[in-house]
RNA sequence: GGCGCCGUACCCAAGUGGCUAAGGGAGCAGUCUGCAAAACUGCGAUUCAGCGGUUCAAGUCCGCUCGGCGCCUCCA
């Protein structure tokens, strides 16, 4: 499968699209920053976590052994507050909400991580790093913090692309009489009374949040990782200070290639907990099929900014539908009539069909080119549809191998981005939708009653039944050759989506 | 103030110097159908925010203008 287009990557730090080659021949080691867990993610985690879902299924089904970390802060001061306001512990708020986050991922078919490291498992790593670069001079120890000494490492600001003084420049760089200089950071931050603490050098203190990610990332991929991933807003000053810490450690490079997710705008502006206008994942999977999200949030190059809105999903809802009834027909046609394969006249939608395998292969491997991958796989839903069709017309067959190639060529896409995991019968019909299978026997019946009708030639009882259950079920029935199907409606969520306050927060 | 990104049809969205500017959604018309639905076919940007420049050739490179956004503070 690797003879196949080299996959380029926009490496964050060098600006350009990069031919990527790991480290050690066929293995990938990925890191990717997860989440602090003192809160319910928004639709902007699911973003980033979809994103780099769909990266690493694509490398592994170039054969590569991927190795994925994505690590979860449980320890930080949203958490230590979030249980004080709570009467709980900073534990139990961590743990709470890392299942939030398991739930929402498994719901949207994110696979899980090799390793998902937490930041409280790694304290001993992260004290013997932070030793270390003191030893170096790279840091110091000021009351019972310890902070980086950013000026002892002269290429700071290369991946942000900014120089110290511009940074100095800058309004905003906290001052505080401990640091030697504005731009240090805390590698080590002394606890309060009545904190979480852990025994240090420096005595009891906790890690700051930089120092997690190297610390984790070099425990389980090593000292130099293949592709470090995360949003947008990490990268500075996160990724830069891991990028600091790390080197000045090592000696050696941390990451070959940057990776960022571009942002989920909501009224253009970036869906964020601190403006307060975010959906929580949750939320919108009350009323979206995960697929249908994930398709939405695919459905823009990873890199570009997404605007968020009640229209897109349902675009992308009636998207989905579109393949899953291809889907379906292609499973139809196959019950239908089965036909053996070898028989000539196949050839042309054989090409098609591999075809749109070298398409959607190197738009993939573009840097990820999801909407035009997506694009080729339109394309191949168009042309097996109107072979079909003119086949059909024709009297004539297309042979069950042709079906089968063509759809694994569809489940094979399907894998790289998460998507056609439903049996398409019952994606059309609905089930699992918010009133579940409750209505089919009546469905079932009305069909049955109204096919008979139409058998006794009665079309306007046959009508009168469409018209019920179309308004009462929300059903659409097709006549087909092989008899009466059904489906719901193809329309998006059931509820009004941009009616809650926009300024209105989850958490405050 | 510094650094950076974006502006493609009604909506979403590919495209990064060179055939007729992908694809999806919505719309209209046709074929098919008892009627529908789906599917298929056709229509839909002489044009890529605006202006100027480079080039044989620009949506694609450069400059300016207008508009929107991000990072510089916790943030996917």
């Amino acid at each position: 499968m690797s003879e196949a287009h080299p996959i380029r990557i926009f490496n964050s730090l060098t600006g350009r699209k990069e031919t990527f080659v790991p480290l050690v021949p066929g293995r990938v080691g990925m890191y990717v920053c997860g989440v602090t867990v003192y809160d319910h993610c928004h639709l902007g985690h699911a973003r980033s976590a979809i994103v780099f879902d769909a990266i690493r299924a694509t490398l592994v089904n170039r054969g590569y052994e991927v190795h994925y970390v994505q690590n979860f802060t449980d320890i930080d001061d949203k958490i230590i507050r979030r249980a004080r306001e709570e009467g709980k512990t900073s534990e139990e708020i961590a743990a709470a909400y890392t299942s939030s986050y398991h739930e929402d991922m498994d719901r949207l078919g994110v696979k899980r991580p090799d390793v998902e490291p937490l930041a409280t498992g790694h304290i001993p790593e992260m004290i013997l790093i932070i030793s270390a670069l003191i030893e170096k001079g790279a840091a110091y120890a000021a009351g019972g913090d310890v902070l980086f000494r950013v000026k002892k490492f002269p290429s700071y600001g290369a991946l942000s692309k900014r120089s110290l003084d511009e940074m100095l420049a800058g309004a905003r760089v906290e001052v505080s009489e401990i640091k030697e200089d504005p731009l240090d950071f805390v590698l080590w931050k002394a606890s309060k009374p009545g904190e979480p603490a852990w025994p240090s050098p420096w005595g009891p203190g906790r890690p700051g949040w930089h120092i997690e990610c190297s610390a984790m990332a070099m425990k389980h991929l090593g000292q130099t990782i293949d592709i470090h991933g995360g949003g947008h807003d990490l990268l500075f000053p996160h990724h830069e200070n891991e990028i600091a810490q790390s080197e000045a450690y090592t000696g050696r490079s941390f990451v070959r290639i940057w990776v960022h997710n571009g942002f989920l705008n909501i009224n253009r502006e970036k869906m964020s907990k601190s403006l307060g206008n975010f959906f929580t994942i949750k939320e919108v999977l009350a009323r979206f099929d995960p697929e249908v999200v994930r398709l939405f949030l695919l459905s823009t190059h990873y890199r570009h900014p997404i605007e968020f809105s009640d229209q897109s999903l349902r675009d992308s809802r009636s998207a989905l539908d579109r393949m899953y009834r291809f889907l379906d027909l292609l499973a139809r046609s196959r019950e239908e009539a089965p036909r053996p394969f070898g028989v000539g006249g196949e050839k042309d939608i054989l090409d098609r069909i591999r075809d749109f395998e070298g398409r959607f292969d190197e738009a993939m491997s573009d840097d990820f080119n999801t909407p035009l991958a997506l694009g080729s796989l339109f394309d191949l839903v168009r042309e097996m549809n109107r072979h079909l069709v003119s086949e059909r017309s024709q009297g004539r067959r297309v042979s069950t191998g042709s079906l089968d190639l063509a759809e694994d060529a569809v489940r094979r896409a399907g894998k790289v981005l998460g998507l056609f995991r439903h049996d398409p019968r019952a994606w059309l019909e609905g089930a699992g939708g918010p009133d579940g299978d409750e209505r089919r026997p009546e469905v079932e019946r009305l069909v049955a009653e109204r096919t008979a009708a139409r058998k006794a030639r009665d079309f306007a009882l046959a009508d009168e039944i469409r018209r019920r259950l179309e308004e009462t079920y929300a059903v659409v029935l097709d006549d087909g050759p092989g008899g009466t199907t059904w489906r719901r409606k193809a329309e998006g969520g059931n509820g009004e989506p941009g009616t809650r306050g926009m300024g209105e927060s989850a958490n405050g």
